[in-house]
DNA sequence: CTGTTTAAATAAACGGTTTTAAACGCCGCG
DNA sequence: CGCGGCGTTTAAAACCGTTTATTTAAACAG
């Protein structure tokens, strides 16, 4: 490194001021072209670079958003910040990523992280246990928060989810109809509202076709391919003997699934099962899954204009905006057997 | 946001110095105790935010790191960057992360991003066709850069990853012993020098063994469970009818298995399939999948500690460090059996 | 009293942006 | 022909919120 290159480095070897140079790399009109171009290329020549800290210093823009989820490596974020990533990027904002792993204190050191660095916007979804207190830190400083994923009460944050009481009693429903009666629910926690409007679909679901609910089919777990593989003895090993399995997620479906196989039973013929998200997986396994669609891209692209377009400045409505979840059927899930224990 | 609070405002309401308060709050021996703690309480009450971009502007330290892999959404990456974020964490860095989806352009924004913030250290699993330039670009403004997972010729930086070709030959002869002779190599492109190096772990494993390298079992393709999944019609129709193959990573392995059991074959017995990295995954598919150890985490740990030690004025040896893989036998590999097309 | 410590204040960076002011060329008018 | 006025370019300087050398002031020992 020959030396740092900065404005009034180019500034110099031209014989101009770094006022001039400033507005020239941005194409101010109060510069002429001819001038602008002879510094934009002595800039190129030279291998300036701007520097964002001193800019923003200034300006106190960052051109930085923060995002905070669970899990980075959980294929239902991961396609949420897909949609988010590309969305941001075509405003050419540089996006932080962190995962919270539902510590309530590895969220709040991120977000104190990113007011440290003048972040302009924070898109997250909260930590269980997450006091709205933390996001109002980041609003109180500036920087406006939008939630996706998981609802907190008490703010008035724009929130954007997918109707999850709606989407399992969707797919409730559909394994009634293929005449099951001894549905589990497993997987999950019902810790957060998500966990408890999903609970709220199945036993809605249940109810509205006259089956009682029986609490002991409720196995909640991780929402990993583990922790449904693991929950697969538990739910094999249940007095009731359920013949169908409503899933948390597409993970725990893919994991009990396996975990069924692995007892020698066919998931698909002699247990069915359905998951939940519609992860680009859920086609290709073995059975393919039927599944319910929780809109991640939509969620994640909504996510980002809301926050892109609350930063430029327009009054963004706050308050849930729901995704409407759809039904998708392979092979997963079939006709309830004449005589499950014959 | 009342206002912003800055060290200034502290030092107003205490009638210090700006100096004072800065020092006071880095726990800096220069002023007192008793000052010290009116200051810190002080801070605490108002509600005071550190302003990294001024300080880094003064130090020249900005406390962030890059990491910019092809897919962060891929396990294999997702495993590395874990053991990253564990070790710079502890170090209390931000750390950026990026996927360049092997764009070379998409990664030379982000080092120019990196550049721009102020970046400390950066640390790359460079995209397919990566000039030695773009690597330079950051070394030459004084940001390090470290290389994982894949190589590069004519740079003299570190670089941490698994010794491919002898992994890929571990899983060769793994399927040798068990007395298959017409294996297929499944996944992956030879466009890389990591595809290059596991192409040759799998020839030089045929030759040792005197079996002839057929050219036409090379099916490259996607890295990805589709990839694999698609690729079993092209596998299960070749001429020369393989009995196993090698599979360039768990992914491909876990996608061909679904595909070989949707068309009514049972892998593991049937068929008999390697994987490569093993993933958390390889151990929960059915069946459990014969894999060989990439030593992910030890290239994350690794590389981060190298950067961090490189930062901290230690000289690090440049050159390639190898983590040397190793052979998990689970049931997706079985013996031949007697008559294949019996 | 002088010479050291110790504690805190002063002021100059860091590298941009932005407001304000000055210089310049050109025009029309008296 | 000279001068005020105007629009266009460019320069100068203040500012953003820290850190850090350098000074100053106070306290204390000899």
């Amino acid at each position: 490194m020959a030396q740092k290159i900065k404005l009034s480095t180019i500034a110099e070897t031209l014989g101009v001021s770094t006022a001039t140079v400033s507005l020239a790399l941005r194409d101010s009109p109060l510069v002429a072209a001819s001038t602008r171009e002879k510094i934009k290329e002595q800039a190129r020549a030279l291998g300036y670079i701007y520097n964002r800290r001193a800019a923003s210093l200034r300006t106190s823009r960052s051109g930085i958003i923060g995002v905070v989820v669970h899990d980075i490596m959980n294929p239902f974020y991961a396609e949420i910040l897909k949609a988010i990533e590309s969305e941001l990027d075509r405003d050419r904002q540089t996006f932080i990523l962190s995962n919270h792993y539902d510590s309530v204190e590895k969220q709040r050191n991120f977000v104190e992280t990113l007011l440290q660095l003048g972040g302009d916007g924070v898109i997250m979804s909260p930590a269980i246990g997450t006091p709205p207190e933390d996001i109002r830190l980041a609003e109180d400083n500036g920087m406006p928060a939008i939630l996706i994923a998981r609802s907190i009460d008490g703010l008035d944050v724009p929130i954007f989810r997918g109707d999850d009481s709606y989407g399992i009693s969707l797919a409730t429903n559909h394994l009634i109809g293929l005449g099951h009666r001894t549905i589990a629910m497993v997987g999950g926690t019902d810790q957060t509202s998500t966990g408890r409007d999903r609970y709220q679909g199945y036993v809605n679901a249940l109810r509205k076709a006259n089956i009682e609910v029986d609490p002991s089919l409720r196995i909640p777990g991780p929402r990993t391919k583990q922790g449904g593989f693991e929950a697969a003895v538990h739910f094999l090993s249940l007095p009731q003997k359920p013949t169908a399995a409503v899933c948390w997620n597409d993970l725990v479906a893919i994991g009990l699934m396996n975990g069924i196989a692995r007892a020698g039973l066919v998931p698909g013929r002699d247990v069915s099962v359905t998951g939940y998200d519609d992860l680009e997986e859920a086609a290709i396994a073995t059975p393919a899954l039927t599944t319910v669609w929780n809109g991640q891209s939509e969620v994640g692209r909504n996510a980002a204009r809301a926050l892109l377009d609350k930063l430029s400045g327009s009054h963004e409505p706050d308050g849930i905006h729901l995704i409407k979840p759809e039904m998708r059927i392979r092979q997963s899930t079939g006709p309830l057997k004449p005589h499950p224990e014959g």
